[in-house]
DNA sequence: TCTCCGCTGTTACAATATCACACCGACTTG
DNA sequence: CAAGTCGGTGTGATATTGTAACAGCGGAGA
């Protein structure tokens, strides 16, 4: 469906990373590159346990839920991956320099997702929200439904 | 803090509740009621297995979780409840005489919810994914932050 | 009465996430 | 160099959340 390279896509957002790691002093190591790689590789929402059995194929060493977890926290706190709640599921984002907050498409038919980017309606929401004395920290948006292809293919 | 009868609140939320159904023919059981005052009952998001234990301390017979997970299915369904997928948690929901989709904040100091209630913004959102190609079946916003009364005492 | 169907009970299990503690290597500090 | 510190990882156990599969029960209607 979307004709694009993956693996092109994949190694310019590992470039984009190391540079942003590298700036905050942050350290991308080895496991945390892996943990990336196969979260962008499958560009589509990942549970963590895929995650461990793909770690532990490709590896040779198998490795704990833990250490795939941290990796996780990691690449969050970092800004290079989103958790999508209603999914348990982690994605790989799509424009790591601008910090912004998750939103997300998710379609129910083919489970791809795809950030919405709608930076206007975030801050609408932190306005309202402050205008009842609440302060915000952190924002989530996530809307299920149908994407484009899978309506055109009709289903 | 808020220094509203909660008694008072839950059995109109009951009522309300009743009318709802009766009105779709949807049957509001005993175990669905329980399941229903409790979470209205605690004022904040309850985790299913806290309502296995209060129902097996109130209710004599242990309640399995199966049971508690089809009566929020339930709720659920009607409206009457909602689901916060960044807590894996519920809450009653304070309007469901109007569909509306879930839009909370998350007070990380006191743990409270409150629903925003911004159909402006649901509606842009929608909007926004409809002029990407993406029909929208749910939507959910989820603010976490500081509410009012916590800052007010300066937490 | 008989049958269907929705609700609940029960057992087992799957999936997701975290705790606690140990080790290792890099880096600093004396 | 020795000692101490700290972030990252390894490891085993365990907590938490959510489902599958099947059985029984009771009311509504043919």
């Amino acid at each position: 469906m979307h004709d694009h390279d993956h693996d092109h896509c994949v190694a310019e957002a590992l470039t984009r990373a190391e540079a942003i790691c590298a700036d905050r002093g942050a350290r991308l190591t080895d496991l945390r590159r892996q943990v990336f790689e196969l979260v962008l590789g499958s560009h589509r929402p990942v549970g963590a346990y895929d995650l461990v059995a793909r770690l532990g194929e490709s590896g040779g060493k198998p490795v704990a839920p833990q250490t795939v977890y941290r990796a996780l926290d990691f690449l969050i706190e970092q800004g290079l991956v989103h958790r999508i709640a209603s999914l348990n599921a982690f994605v790989g984002c799509s424009h790591p320099q601008v910090a912004h907050a998750g939103q997300f498409m998710i379609c129910t038919r083919c489970q791809e997702v795809a950030e919405l980017g709608d930076p206007a309606a975030v801050t609408g929401l932190i306005d309202r929200a402050a205008a009842q004395g609440f302060t915000v920290q952190s924002v989530s948006v996530e809307l299920t439904g149908i994407c484009a292809a899978c309506r055109g293919r009709g289903l």
